[in-house]
DNA sequence: GAGCACTGC
């Protein structure tokens, strides 16, 4: 008995020896019930504890919470080092039956845990040991209150996939019996062990469990092994690391299937770039999802629990843990906003910036800022991994940096085009999946690009009537629609998957070229067209037009038929049209947004040269001076261009500086604040505006007649509130619950940020002032606030219908048939005089999207003096 | 009386 109680005081110190090896003389360990509370405040009150014990001993507590079933075992092995001591000093006969077979189990557990980690020493050093088991993962119980897997979409499921691992892993322990038990550092309060039993369960079940573990654990460590040693990019380790240490900026030209997004910043962090824990490695995703999962990932392959040494940080989540986490996956704009809190980003040794060929605004202008820190930041690494097709441009733009090329791991995939251009492409397709389908072998699900939803409805109709009509001729086909404003359940249809003797029919938009792959896929058919959005700034319009692809497009969606196995791509244009044809790359966003955001960000960091700041491609001179002239017109810019106080301000919020102007007005301009939360919640749900209604026809219908979109919308979400936010009231108001869970997420976060500015307390001081206010006052007061923050979109009613007002005055403008204000008008037959609205839209015709009536003109001149006053 | 690709803080 005595002896156990020895032993386990022995493990203990190997193990905090092994964390903590500066503080080895203040070591000790007990094994304490992890809900009992007096335990812990015993730990807290030891008084000739040294200040930073219970600093150390939360981490250390942090630590071992997050050990798991191996660690435990490991732990229970080395048990046997002291054993064998044992069996020399008394001699094996002198032991008991029971404690020579225990002794035997346990050798052949160490055996094991002796394989492993040589296994481990291959790839890694000095990881704690965790086990993600597969099973473990799925037999994890489900959130209350959220339906069964099958049920939600891919994100929902990426999300959980990524989390529950976590949260599954902080609540147990998994060795039987032992669930019961955590390891906590201390040095006074030694526990006297009186039953051995309680502390590791001698019995026979245990020990069999632990070695049958054990073997599992090791066949999984080697797969993981092997996998990451089969990637093409293992083979570049060496060289890679060589390259990263002579240059200060490598371009990285990996093709899909090379795992460099996984591998690369393991590699950084193997070669010591985290210097023991002081930096950080970054990799930076255009996507939330990406960041996840691939975090998730490469937590599993380096055997620590997401969100301590590995982690990543996504609006609304962060995963890490400040001083542990070494490697972080996060999303570009996650790391621009960084910038403004940490210019010199000093916590990190190594960025990458991952899919720098996609071109998000967050990356350029990530990528300019960075080429200026590099000087002073001599120590700084930064990887930039970009597509073939532009790596010469980026290493130009890092001063011929050099480019370091990975070939990918594909399935070849043959290319076919058309003999002649086909006059209508949506014919064409539906001719093509039925020629596919009858010619070819199964298994094989083909995917179809397409750019829009209307598109994509149409052509499934059109499809269901052919199949339908050609009855048993054919073997059967399932249709399955993906685009991002499908509701959730549809959209995880695509990933079932498909039965045998039938084929899969996918119609997407382009959310399926990199945001989402499909498993099967063997065909793929492309028509070569793509909406793209692009903002006009002598107008302020908007224009969604339908373009044809760039060649990085169609050979990026070509390459989705090549996942599984060879596959086949048919191009419904020609081959000479794909050669002179296509633009190499898309348009970048810098090229096709409006930059009142970016600018305020750059002049807020002290950039006051727009134009020389350096970027891959330049935006126009009239795109700039439009934002800065909004941005003057808001009152973030004085006269002479220079931010002002209040333009600092609507820099802290994760929105465009006009939403920031409004929510700024409503709680601090005198003239209409005190509706801070009425605001606040109606910008969440504009955010959203697009993807919240299932279909276009329900808005008016959800709930009793409201004079504006933004009053529709403040109404849809207080109700939704007051019914508890539950999704059933979503279902019976047509509404997306996961739109609305996303509002209230937004709205928080923007609530907050008041609160920090002070904005809140503003807000309330008013509210005190006139607790009374009535709804119609209210609503007036939000107009107002408005205003401010958009006082050029205005439109007036002239004898040929809308116009717009103020500088770019005079353009003919629409209601869109889906505002609230369109059917209002129609019902009443009198037209308001005035309209503010959010966007302009050109489809087929001038629209304005989210409309709200002004009802008196005075409040433009009142509101935005500067503006109005001066128009003539 | 239209019909909005896709991201992100």
């Amino acid at each position: 008995m005595s002896e156990q109680h020895k032993v386990l005081e022995g493990v203990g110190k190997r193990r905090v020896k092994r964390t903590f090896e500066d503080d080895s003389d203040t070591e000790s360990n007990r094994p304490s019930d992890n809900n009992d509370a007096s335990v812990n405040e015993r730990d807290a009150q030891s008084d000739s504890t040294p200040a930073n014990m219970n600093e150390l001993r939360k981490l250390a507590r942090q630590k071992y919470l997050d050990k798991r079933e191996l660690e435990v075992m490991a732990l229970a092995s080395r048990d046997l080092e002291l054993l064998e001591e044992d069996v020399k000093k008394y001699g094996w006969d002198n032991l008991s039956t029971r404690e020579q077979e225990e002794i035997n189990i346990k050798r052949q557990a160490i055996q094991l845990v002796k394989d492993r980690r040589e296994l481990e020493a291959g790839s890694r050093k000095g990881y704690h040991i965790i086990d993600r088991k597969e099973d473990s993962l799925q037999n994890a119980e489900i959130k209350q209150g959220e339906p069964a897997g099958k049920e939600r979409g891919w994100e929902d499921q990426q999300l959980e996939y990524s989390v529950r691992a976590q949260d599954y892993n902080d609540k147990k322990i998994f060795v039987q019996g032992s669930d019961k038990y955590e390891f906590v550092l201390d040095d006074n309060a030694k526990v006297k062990f009186t039953d051995e039993e309680e502390i590791l369960p001698g019995k026979r079940e245990y020990q069999k469990e632990l070695v049958a573990n054990l073997e599992t654990e090791v066949k999984r460590l080697e797969t993981i092994a092997e996998t990451r040693k089969s990637l093409p990019v293992y083979k570049y380790r060496d060289e890679l690391l060589k390259a990263v240490r002579d240059h200060q900026v490598l371009i990285v030209v990996g093709e899909t299937g090379s795992g460099k997004t996984t591998q690369l910043p393991q590699y950084l962090v193997e070669d010591g770039y985290t210097a023991g824990g002081k930096f950080m490695v970054a990799c930076t995703q255009p996507r939330r999802v990406a960041a996840m999962s691939v975090a998730s990932r490469v937590s599993d392959e380096m055997e620590v629990v997401l969100g301590k040494e590995v982690g990543y940080q996504i609006r609304f989540d962060d995963k890490t843990t400040r001083d542990v986490t070494i490697l972080k996956y996060m999303t570009d704009g996650m790391l621009l906003r960084e910038f403004l809190t940490d210019p010199e980003l000093s916590r990190y040794s190594c960025i990458m910036i991952d899919e720098a060929h996609e071109r998000t605004m967050a990356t350029d202008i990530l990528l300019g800022l960075l080429k200026d820190i590099l000087p002073h930041r001599k120590d700084l690494k930064l990887l930039i991994s970009s597509a073939t097709m532009n790596a010469s441009k980026f290493s130009a733009f890092f001063y011929d940096a050099p480019v370091f090329n990975i070939p990918g791991r594909r399935f070849p995939v043959d290319i076919h085009y058309t003999l002649q251009p086909e006059a209508n492409y949506l014919h064409a397709t539906v001719t093509t999946v039925f020629q596919i389908h009858s010619a070819m072998p199964l298994p094989g699900d083909i995917l179809v690009f397409l750019t829009g939803q209307d598109e994509i409805e149409n052509v499934r109709e059109t499809m269901e009537e052919i199949a339908f009509k050609l009855g048993k001729s054919i073997k059967p086909i399932i249709i399955t629609p993906i685009y991002s404003n499908l509701p959730q359940q549809q959209q995880s249809m695509i990933f079932e998957p498909t039965p045998a003797g039938v084929r899969k029919i996918v119609l997407a938009t382009n959310i399926a070229e990199t945001s989402l792959t499909i498993d099967g896929i063997k065909y793929v058919v492309d028509p070569g067209f793509v909406k793209e959005n692009s903002y006009v700034p002598q107008t302020g319009m908007s224009q969604l037009l339908t373009v044809p692809c760039s060649k990085a497009s169609v050979d990026q969606r070509a390459g989705r038929a090549g996942r599984v196995g060879p596959g086949k791509c048919f191009r419904l244009f020609t081959k000479w049209s794909y050669h002179n044809e296509l633009d190499d790359l898309p348009k970048p966003e810098i090229l096709r947004t409006n930059l009142s955001q970016v600018v305020l960000l750059l002049l807020s960091m002290g950039v006051t040269d727009l134009l020389k700041f350096p970027m891959l491609d330049k935006p126009s001179i009239a795109n700039i001076g439009r934002s800065l002239e909004q941005l003057y017109v808001m009152g973030a810019l004085n006269s002479k261009g220079s931010i002002t106080k209040l333009g600092r301000i609507m820099c802290e919020f994760p929105c465009e500086p006009e939403f920031a102007k409004v929510i700024h007005s409503s709680a601090a301009n005198e003239k209409c604040n005190g509706v801070l939360e009425e605001v606040t919640t109606i910008l969440a749900m504009l955010f959203e505006a697009a993807s919240i209604f299932a279909t276009g026809k329900e808005r008016k219908a959800v709930l009793g007649q409201m004079n504006s979109d933004h009053m529709l919308y403040l109404e849809i979400y207080n109700t939704w509130a007051n019914n508890g936010y539950r999704r059933s009231w979503c279902q019976d108001h047509h509404i997306q619950h996961k739109t609305m869970a996303r509002v209230r997420n937004i709205r928080d976060q923007l609530w907050r940020c008041s609160e920090k500015l002070g904005l809140v307390a503003l807000n309330q001081l008013q509210i005190k002032k006139d607790p009374n206010m009535s709804q119609s006052i209210k609503e007036q007061r939000i107009m107002r606030s408005f205003i401010t923050g958009f006082p050029a979109n205005i439109a007036k009613l002239t004898s040929k219908g809308y116009q717009t007002i103020g500088r770019n005055g005079g353009m003919a403008v629409h209601i869109h048939p889906t505002s609230i204000v369109f059917s209002l008008t129609r019902e009443t037959g009198k037209p308001f005089k005035y309209l503010l609205y959010q966007q302009l839209m050109l489809t087929s015709k001038e629209f304005m999207r989210d409309c709200m009536p002004i009802p008196n003109e005075a409040w433009l001149h009142e509101m935005v003096p500067h503006y109005y006053n001066n128009l003539g």
